[in-house]
RNA sequence: GGGCGAAUGGCGGAACUGGUAGACGCGUUGGACUCAAAAUCCAAUAGUAGCAAUACUGUGAGAGUUCGAUUCUCUCUUUGCCCA
């Protein structure tokens, strides 16, 4: 016999389905469909083990799905725009379109090697002309439906490189390249405006019944409801601005005010432009940073005006008006009311100015004398010291009250507010999907007309200049419009955008005129599964939910308002990480070990630091990569355990002996099926074994249900348990009637993991015609003689085996005749018995 | 600070609707084969006591519900993730 030549029969194997076509997928209304689908990737070059592990749990889902009859779709494209090629072409003088196309096909041919059953020809990519063409389109329609706008807004700017950053690129208030300290600049942007569909967005949500809770939750975080209040405050002073509007949740405490707070953006800023104080003030306000962490975290800082606010509950009240750090433009109005006994960031502003400190709720076990002191209190309580509004229970009851008498006396409203800001979708840089616009003489707006479509990215461009490389490109940017010379906008959309609709698009990747076709769409969508990482939770998931609904706002065109049914998300690929004595990172194939301790490859004595384990990244060296290990165990090997040590949705620690140990088994598994396949094709077919017949029927149940409940780490244990029986099965009989329809059914519940193994397994027993997925008998699940556990007052002290559904009776007259059981109940005596048929007996004594 | 989850042998992890805790794998130990090693195969492997049968303890800690709790409830500890 032959050792498992992997390396042979899954290029063979490969190469049957890419020429048989086995995996493409039609439209074919009298199946039924499945489409299976994992979050695409960007074509950085080389696959990495998070991608073997989310493409392979598809693939096994996929494979099963198809063997269980649906029509399965189940494509693969390129998410290729984005800043790593701008950058590496920039890096290395290249193209960012050649650079990205030949990751491109590097990728591929790495992903072909795992035995993914994927359908290449829909196989898409974001950066083609092709794709985003459509995408441009549907932006057009998009401004036509008044989705899009644009507007003024903050961007970290890189006054070095010129350029915008997005908020994970700026590291410690510096640009992550150049390092430069980042500014805050106005820029006008486009934007999409799904704050529109907030309340949808977040009803939405409970459509989605088999989607992991905590993304749901962190959704509807995201989109963050708050059910509150707006209030107009008077103000004194000269300005001639005399009110100002605010979003509270605790209108409540209005009776513990004592200072308003607006944004350095308020529009009330504008009157202090030539303030020198103030200026600086903002300049230090623009160094904490934008985001709402670094505003939590940061210190408290207010610019005192001379103006005042008035109570409106109390109009005797004013109180002093500042500009402070902690409050975002784009928050509610830009201002808030300060109660610094109730909130901890506006008792902190407080201390720092020597503010009253007025306490107006009292935790329900306090006195009515109750002071906030050393921190603000924001539990629920009673209200105090709020004349007409004392007594009333906080939050609940007292916010809805204020609400009434403020509304009634036209001083305020009911107002629910949304956390969720609209998109913001530009970005200047060049490797992008242009956005297609253009501007005349006077600025307006013009789309470009359909037939110019798409707006091509312009070739062969110096990407060294700083600044947008689009906006440099004078001669693209002409263009005439109904014979109006007009300049092209040069911005690029957030690739996000691409992603948002993809799913659409393998529904019919060849359609020309538009992005998709309503046919395949009926019958294709919604995607029943979805699979990726935890890390597109938020913004991934809710653009593409939003992007569903824009596209057919107003058209009515399909009826499914949400892309995916269900979704799984995976865990990440660990590694322990190494460095040597300087702290430099090591590579585990710079590490070895000897009697136990690590050292550098080759050393023998030089010693290496064992971190942690962490996700596998590039920055820390601690990868495997895919390739390799490909080449040294095999695709079935690898597949088998990346699916084997933790659940799927849980983190995976790499580890050496459990690859080997996978493709032990596979050669052990070989080594037992050219057994089997002896057994098959030279004995005798006399006997039909009931006990094989019972044991297969438990495995295709088994693996069946662990299939259906992603227990994917289950279904391995449940293919070594199978081996294991089998090896010790196949000693003990011969001549069997029943071995090869049963062996051949437990193959086939292997082949979603190891497809590759399987069908050379079935080939080898002539099988020819198409494998369906195996159904199991119920009747045989059930043995005859089950065992059943006889406790004493709850431990467990004997099992009897007995015929299955034996009376309580009966048992517990055996049960009394065990010496084992006698000697506790001589003692003791009987009180009482507990007995569950085919389960349990607990016999429980007088005590 | 808030929200959500997790905690089971030396390790990763199993355990259906509350009913034999530790499936399966790794590691470790012993044995077989071998001149030897690797590979492979066989066996043992939660802890304590015991030659053994067996007994006791045991699913982060403490309480509760129950004939019976890894599973349900409460409190606490540690830890991860997300938001702030």
């Amino acid at each position: 016999m032959e050792r498992y030549n992997f390396k042979k029969i899954e290029e063979k194997w490969q190469k049957f389905w890419s020429d048989n076509e086995s995996y493409l997928t039609k439209l074919d209304k009298n199946k039924k469909k499945f489409y299976c689908l994992e979050m695409f990737p960007y074509p950085s070059g080389r696959i990495h083990m998070g991608h073997v592990r989310n493409y392979t749990i598809g693939d096994v889902l996929s494979r099963y799905k198809s063997l269980k009859g649906y029509n399965v779709l189940h494509p693969m494209g390129w998410d290729a725009f984005g800043m790593p090629a701008e950058n590496a072409a920039r890096d290395n003088k290249l193209d960012p379109k050649e650079w990205t196309n030949k990751n491109i096909n590097a990728m591929k041919n790495q992903l072909k090697k795992l035995g993914l059953s994927i359908d290449w020809s829909r196989e898409i990519s974001t950066c083609s002309e092709e794709y985003y063409k459509h995408q441009q389109i549907f932006f057009l329609e998009l401004l036509e439906k008044q989705l899009v706008y644009r507007k003024e807004n903050y961007v970290n700017w890189d006054p070095i490189d010129e350029t915008v950053l997005a908020n994970e690129q700026v590291i410690d208030g510096r640009g992550w390249r150049s390092g430069a300290i980042v500014e805050r600049k106005k820029l006008s942007q486009w934007f999409f405006n799904i704050s529109k569909f907030s309340e949808e967005l977040l009803e939405g949500l409970n459509e989605l019944d088999n989607w992991p809770n905590k993304v749901k939750i962190m959704q509807k975080n995201w989109i963050g409801k708050s059910f509150g209040c707006e209030i107009v405050f008077d103000i004194k002073g000269d300005l001639p601005i005399k009110k100002i509007k605010c979003f509270t949740t605790r209108p409540d405490t209005l009776f513990g005010f004592s200072f308003l707070a607006l944004s350095v953006d308020h529009e009330l800023s504008n009157f202090y432009r030539s303030d020198k104080e103030f200026l600086k003030f903002k300049e230090e306000c623009s160094k904490t940073g934008t985001t709402e962490e670094a505003i939590a975290v940061g210190e408290k800082i207010g610019f005192k005006t001379d103006l005042f606010a008035i109570n409106p509950l109390n109009p005797e009240q004013k109180v002093p008006v500042y500009f402070a750090n902690f409050v975002l433009m784009d928050y509610g109005f830009g201002a808030v009311f300060g109660c610094p006994a109730h909130d901890q960031r506006d008792f902190d502003f407080a201390k720092k100015y020597n503010l009253e400190i007025k306490t107006v709720v009292k935790p329900k076990d306090k006195d009515l004398d109750f002071e906030v002191v050393d921190e603000a209190y924001s539990g629920p309580g009673t209200l105090i010291n709020s004349e007409f509004l004392n007594g009333l229970e906080a939050p609940k009851q007292s916010v809805f009250e204020t609400i009434k008498i403020l509304e009634k006396r036209e001083l305020g409203r009911k107002k629910i507010n949304y956390r969720l800001k609209d998109w913001g979708v530009s970005r200047q840089r060049y490797w992008g999907c242009p956005i297609p616009v253009a501007y005349d003489e006077d600025g307006n707006v013009h789309p470009i007309p359909r037939d110019m479509l798409p707006v091509k990215l312009p070739e062969n461009i110096d990407l060294e200049i700083k600044g947008n490389p689009l906006d440099s490109q004078n001669e693209w940017k002409k263009i005439n419009i109904g014979g109006k010379k007009m300049t092209r906008e040069t911005d690029t959309l957030d690739t996000f955008v691409c992603s948002s609709w993809y799913y659409l698009r393998f529904c019919s990747p060849n359609e020309r005129g538009y992005g998709f076709k309503k046919e395949d769409i009926d019958y294709w969508m919604p995607v029943d599964q979805y699979i990726g990482g935890v890390e597109h939770a938020i913004l991934h998931l809710l653009y593409s939910r939003f992007f569903m609904r824009a596209i057919d706002y107003k058209n009515e065109n399909f009826n499914i308002k949400e892309p995916f049914q269900n979704l799984f998300t995976q865990g990440m690929v660990c590694h322990e990480t190494y460095k040597d004595e300087k702290e430099n990172w090591l590579s585990p194939n710079e590490v070895e070990k000897i009697n136990n301790r690590f050292v550098i490859k080759g050393s023998k004595d030089k010693f290496v630091k064992v971190g942690p384990s962490e996700s596998m990244s590039k920055s820390k060296k601690n990868v495997i990569d895919p390739e390799y290990i490909i080449e040294n165990y095999g695709a079935d090997s690898v597949r088998l355990f990346i699916l084997s040590d933790s659940p799927p949705e849980k983190d995976i620690q790499w580890s050496d002996q459990g690859m080997a140990s996978s493709y032990k088994f596979i050669q052990k598994l070989w080594v037992l099926h050219n057994e089997i396949k002896k057994k098959i094709l030279t004995e005798k077919k006399i006997k039909k074994d009931i006990i094989l017949e019972k044991f297969t029927n438990q495995i295709i149940s088994k693996i069946t249900n662990n299939l259906e409940k992603f227990n994917y780490n289950v279904i391995i244990a449940n293919m070594y348990e199978t081996y294991n029986h089998l090896k010790n099965y196949i000693k003990d009989y011969r001549d069997l009637e029943n071995l090869e329809e049963n062996y051949k059914k437990i193959l086939i519940c292997f082949s979603p993991v190891i497809p590759h193994f399987t069908n050379e397994c079935l080939e080898n027993l002539n099988v020819k015609e198409k494998i369906t997925w195996p159904e199991y008998d119920e009747t045989l699940l059930d043995e005859e003689k089950i065992k059943i556990i006889i406790q004493v007052d709850g431990k467990k002290r004997a099992i009897l085996s007995v015929k299955k559904g034996e009376e309580k009776d009966k048992i517990l007259k055996i049960a009394k005749n065990e010496n084992i059981i006698k000697k506790y109940l001589d003692v003791k005596g009987v009180k009482k018995v507990i007995f569950v048929k085919d389960r349990i007996m607990n016999i429980l004594t007088n005590d």
